[in-house]
DNA sequence: AACCAGGGAAGAT
DNA sequence: ATCTTCCATGGT
């Protein structure tokens, strides 16, 4: 269990194998940060926390720690999961590069419209587009904005999108922001199963299996699912070559039967090791 | 089934 | 320096 000490605006955990502040931020599952000198900052609905990466230890330093040992799931035993999945022979490599990998908890709505955007784009962009959102429309806070809220983001006109890059994505955007507003019922997720979720998150448009699995990881924090892109495709081939090309859904539904409710640990221990070209 | 939609990073030449 | 590929989804 990941041991840490609070006060009343920061949190400090000492140097351990069960939390490292570049493999959390840099594994995909999160845009709104920047690199400082120090360490991060970090950004999250109408929450900002600046890490800072010492040789005795992480300081995060926030104006609402209980908020922040949640979002960083300080809580959760992840010496135990790891060892759990180490019993995997070709997850063991991935677990030593990505070793102090958490997953995050985001807000739902944040997560939806992100990995909105994020699909079949790249991070800078992704980025500058989740940026300029909120500058746009969110609040205005001590030195950033926040993420819109849910009103304020369906008084987005769809030509806003269009105007900030979002390509295609525009009438994604436009169209699910619409549709959360009303006849969507966002709090069924929390009682659904996974693979139900799922497939009732798809019917936003812009939102398939794959941004569907990365929203419930991410934004529900559901860890029996396994988002599946080209990274994951990689990996899976580099595992088990074959002459048989197999779909992103075959390799997901074959990752989640080997490892059920931590498949999304798994995910991401894959996936940050391949990124990083260590696997 | 196959292809295109808008954009820019990243790799290839 | 310029060309090509890549990316996840929905629509044709």
């Amino acid at each position: 269990m990941l041991k840490f000490t609070v006060s009343e605006n920061e949190i400090f955990i000492p140097t351990s194998n069960e939390f490292d502040a570049k493999q959390t931020l840099e594994c995909g599952q999160v845009f709104r940060f920047k690199t400082t000198p120090f360490g991060y900052e970090v950004y999250t609905l109408n929450h900002k926390a600046t890490i800072i990466c010492q040789k005795s230890g992480t300081k995060i330093v926030c104006d609402d720690v209980n908020y922040f040992i949640n979002y960083f799931d300080l809580l959760t035993d992840y010496a135990k999961i790891k060892q759990e999945l180490r019993k995997n022979d070709f997850l063991k490599k991935a677990i030593d590069v990505g070793y102090g990998i958490r997953i995050l908890r985001q807000d739902p709505i944040e997560t939806i419209i992100s990995f909105i955007i994020s699909q079949n784009n790249n991070i800078p962009r992704i980025k500058k587009i989740i940026e300029t959102i909120c500058s746009e429309y969110g609040e205005k806070l001590d030195g950033y904005n926040a993420f819109p809220t849910l009103e304020k983001l369906k008084t987005i006109p769809k030509q806003f999108f269009t105007d900030i890059k979002c390509g295609y994505r525009d009438d994604y955007l436009f169209s699910s922001i619409q549709k959360l507003c009303g006849g969507f019922d966002i709090e069924k997720i929390n009682k659904m199963p996974s693979n139900e979720a799922n497939k009732y998150l798809t019917e936003l448009k812009g939102v398939g299996n794959k941004v569907a699995d990365c929203i419930l990881l991410y934004g529900f924090h559901k860890t029996d699912v396994f988002p599946t892109d080209t990274w994951i495709k990689k990996v899976y081939n580099d595992f088990y070559p074959s002459n048989k090309t197999k779909s992103a859904i075959q390799i997901r539904n074959e990752f989640v039967g080997l490892f059920g409710d931590l498949s999304g640990f798994a995910q991401q221990y894959l996936f940050y090791s391949k990124r990083e070209n260590l696997i």
